[in-house]
DNA sequence: TAACCGTGGAT
DNA sequence: TATCCAAGGTT
């Protein structure tokens, strides 16, 4: 009998391909090799739904058209396009790519999986995404659709990590053809988000559900493995609102933290729940003056969820007659119009849209 | 390597 | 309400 050249079948990959050719969505970033849109569209969706990215690439292209031009913009400007969507970090190392890009490599993106690599903000993921689908190159990409998917076909009972991430890998590059390995790539993500699905997957609409050997062994609920979910922290904000002659005190976060580079108002940050009284004393024993002569409005604690923290917020909303003389440093006055042109945390934004009122519309 | 970085929709 | 998790990357 021959010996096996690998364990994978290469029906595998043209099924899925037939599936992907008549199953595709129209997405705005497809039907495009450019990689300056590619690239646009690959970092906005990660760890990201299309539905909720696509407004915000049409808004990224349309301010930003060309590398030249995100290059020339000043780092503030993308984070308010980026504004509301997330993990902000994303912005600004396109922001810095954007310079290298254009400083550095004569506006040209680098035109392999390796180049790309260097660039801030690109990882395996999105070197491989690029390279395989504006150049062609035949490089596996790895996101959760395709661990997903991986697993469940080829039963691998490992959790994401160093050891299942390389045996996903190392089956993805076999089934990969170089003919097309962008569009195999973007099946094999289609197919997992559209009927590989996390939890009950809809096997009946499956290409491939005659290789798939969880669907075989009714395994498919159970993969892939779940690792172990984060602890979550509580922490308690407690934002000062200050007011005064239709100008607003505002603050911006450089600290190693979240919402690095947006801006909130002048805050106190603990680690436990306290008393709203005890946290005007402190903030006036901070800052005299600054709570005011009459009673503050003080919100109810709102609850945001981050990934891995749940913030407790309570907003303390104060009206000055005069601005006392001297405010700390960090602290910066702005007119109350002018707040548009600020980038802020969903948290700040969720306030001022249910309370507009306290800002001057 | 493990912890960190947001927001929102689905279940 | 709680949990999951999405076209991940950095430190």
């Amino acid at each position: 009998m021959k010996h096996k050249a690998t364990e994978t079948d290469p029906e595998i990959s043209s099924a899925l391909l037939a599936w992907y050719g008549r199953s595709r969505r129209d997405l705005p970033w497809r039907g495009t090799n450019d990689p300056y849109r590619v690239w646009v569209s690959e970092i906005i969706l990660q760890q990201t739904r299309v539905v909720q990215g696509t407004a915000y690439y049409h808004r990224f292209l349309e301010r930003f058209p060309t590398v030249e031009a995100l290059a020339a913009a000043s780092v503030d400007e993308v984070m308010k396009v980026w504004e509301g969507l997330g993990y902000y970090s994303r912005a600004r190392n396109m922001h810095a790519a954007a310079r290298t890009v254009v400083h550095d490599l004569g506006g040209h993106f680098p035109e392999d999986a390796a180049g790309l690599r260097r660039l801030k903000g690109i990882g395996p993921y999105t070197a491989a995404a690029i390279a395989s689908i504006a150049y062609g190159e035949a490089v596996p990409v790895l996101d959760g659709n395709v661990f997903r998917v991986i697993t469940r076909l080829f039963a691998i009972r490992l959790p994401r990590g160093s050891a299942g991430d390389r045996e996903v890998t190392r089956l993805t590059r076999q089934l990969i053809p170089a003919d097309a390995p962008g569009d195999f790539n973007q099946a094999l993500m289609e197919l997992g988000a559209l009927v590989c699905i996390p939890g009950d997957p809809l096997c009946d609409d499956c290409p491939v559900r005659s290789y798939c050997l969880a669907y075989k062994k009714g395994w498919t609920r159970e993969l892939p493995i779940a690792s172990a979910p984060p602890k979550v922290e509580k922490r308690y904000f407690h934002y000062l609102v200050v007011t005064c002659d239709k100008e607003i005190l505002v603050t911006r976060r450089d600290r190693r933290d979240i919402w690095q580079l947006l801006w909130e108002f002048p805050a106190l940050e603990l680690q436990k729940e306290i008393s709203p009284e005890k946290v005007l004393r402190l903030f006036e024993k901070e800052m005299p003056g600054i709570t005011g002569e009459g009673a503050p409005v003080i919100s109810p604690v709102i609850r945001h969820q981050l990934t891995h923290r749940t913030i407790l917020a309570r907003f303390y909303h104060v009206h000055l007659r005069r601005w006392p003389g001297a405010l700390k440093k960090e602290w910066v006055k702005i007119p109350l119009d002018k707040m548009g042109g600020l980038a802020f945390p969903r948290l700040i934004t969720a306030y001022m849209e249910t309370h507009p009122q306290r800002f001057g519309s």
